[in-house]
DNA sequence: CTGAAAGCGCTAACAC
DNA sequence: GTGTTAGCGCTTTCAG
């Protein structure tokens, strides 16, 4: 069973193996005839193409490397689903790399891609990421780079993200509506942009509505289920009054809304809770969690679909960088909802 | 910044590119202080090396393609993670293909692994698939081909699994063990093995424990939340007696759970219900839900590691066909603990 | 419309 | 220890 090459198809028709390349390439110059021909040989003869052996001569690989911080999040699984449904659907495949939040594992992922001569790189940093020499790699070498979710601002790349700051503002807004006055806000200890900015859009919000702002109710920690318990139980022994929650994502939210009932708050009628973030459970919980959804699938779509359009633009020359920011979106359910 | 090759290094130092080629494949034949030569002058002007070339002439890619139904679905994603995992630290590159449960994409995911001369195959069949063309093709081109979870057993391939049927056997055990004696099972209407196996399991443990087994009781359909709630208002519509579900996996677990508090019947009191993934939801939700669980991650580092074997006994000849079957744990949580 | 020829960057067998 | 040489299987000019 030898592998059979386009030489092989030649022999078999009398032609050159140009020819039969340029069939198979559905070359416009090559007659109907003739590519009918060498396509029902190549068929027949099991013939299939060396992606490697193209790739080395054309300098282009169809292949984009994607790095991501973990396929076990469940945003992250889910932003990479829908990055592969378009872009296999354009002919491309996607070389996967995870970094377990370590910048050391991202600097070798990216490393790889690099040597694997990936035509492009789609990356979410991790939350060590404070040295961007892997990054300034990519970009020395011209290989196209796109971020999501978490970017390095600093590089000026194009990117897809949410509006954590709108997503910020709208779960406040939500809360104030229903009639919360003193909203608890679950932050992260951690220089991260997407938390600080949900921080932002709580303030914006409580101002915007008049609604002083109390660095009371600002909590930060190593947001967890854990931790949404434990600061439950710490406002309670110290007496903090409060009203309503809004935690930084959904599992923190979990353990605030676990602990309340523990307490036997009532839920939403004397705290109201919401979270960020949309994980599964939210739906199947009691009372269902209140949350702000981030089109994670939509998201991995919008990346891949910059990709292309990047390419697209490269050929016809244009140049702009293209920074895609999403709309989170209002989930309301029964832990914030008190009025009808 | 034109790309610097083995040549560009060679021509710096004054030797030739196989001299450099070896030192940087650390070959014995080079002596110490060539290699730290070249090692230096290649750091120095950034080489790196073309995966592609050395691919295409060694035969060897290091890379393998995964193909899954859905990233979507936790149970797969978390196995890819733990595939990964495994695979980077050894030097492999995972190569990502989503069939979306349709014959077509995932014959074109092995389509384009096999043009893309991947060193092995990884993948979990999707529900559609019957005509196992592709597959043969794999074998054909003796590109090792290994299955997880959904496997074809005509194939004959290696392949790790959890026992499906013992996962079906403990969480009825466990059912009967709490004095639960009419117990509902939820399978599915499609010839997946894994389903027929929790069947089987859930079959033989009656028997074991002597308890009639009952048609009735044995409801089969499209699983999803949506089914698990039908099934429950049908079986009060008829009068269908039991006192405990045991569903073929969470969501319709869940489903069966959220239609039983509705009715306002009490768990695990009146009825007992456990499911099948221990998908993250469950101990999240109220009574939180008993579960089989199947050590995903752990099988994506079993089904990585079988392949490395796999790679190491054709070096030694060796041949023999491994089907690893890891063991399903039971998670007793409240939704099925009746006795403390 | 088809053929000839060069070469992508590397590995590996064979010399010396 | 290092050099020579021959490809891997394709794409892509340049001819005709």
């Amino acid at each position: 069973m030898k592998k059979v090459t386009i030489l092989d198809i030649a022999k078999e028709l009398n032609v050159t193996f140009s020819t039969v390349a340029r069939a198979l390439n559905d070359h416009p110059a090559i007659s109907a005839a003739t590519k009918k021909a060498v396509r029902e040989t190549a068929e027949r003869m099991n013939y299939r193409q060396n992606k490697i052996a193209s790739s080395l001569r054309s300098g282009r690989t169809n292949v984009i490397g994607v790095v991501v911080p973990s396929l076990r999040v469940t945003f992250f699984s889910s932003v990479v689903a829908g990055i592969e449904q378009v872009m296999n659907a354009n002919g491309y495949n996607i070389l996967l790399y995870q970094s377990n939040e370590t910048l050391d594992q991202e600097k070798k992922g990216i490393e790889t891609f690099l040597q694997s001569r990936v035509d492009g790189i789609i990356a979410s940093i991790s939350t060590e990421t404070t040295d961007y020499g892997a990054f300034h790699e990519i970009i020395k070498r011209k290989t196209p780079l796109i971020f999501f979710d978490r970017t390095i601002e600093q590089l000026d790349m194009p990117s897809v993200t949410i509006d954590d700051y709108k997503g910020g503002f709208i779960a406040t807004e939500h809360l104030i509506r229903q009639g919360y006055r003193r909203i608890l806000h679950i932050s992260a200890d951690r220089e991260i942009s997407i938390f600080k900015e949900r921080l932002r859009g709580y303030i914006d919000a409580l101002e915007y509505y008049n609604i002083p702002v109390d660095e009371e109710l600002i909590i930060k920690g190593n947001f967890s289920l854990e931790f949404g318990k434990s600061v439950i139980r710490e406002a309670r022994l110290s007496g903090l009054k409060f009203d309503a929650v809004f935690a930084l994502e959904d599992y923190t939210a979990m353990g605030v809304l676990q602990q309340l009932l523990e307490f036997k708050v009532k839920i939403p009628d004397e705290i109201g809770v919401i979270g960020f973030a949309n994980e599964a459970f939210g739906s199947l919980v009691t009372p269902q969690l209140s949350t702000i959804d981030q089109q994670t699938l939509a998201m991995g779509k919008e990346v891949a679909k910059l990709f292309l359009k990047l390419k697209k633009d490269e050929m016809t020359g244009e140049k702009k960088l293209e920074k895609i920011v999403l709309d989170p979106l209002l989930i309301i359910r029964a832990s914030s909802e008190r009025h009808k």
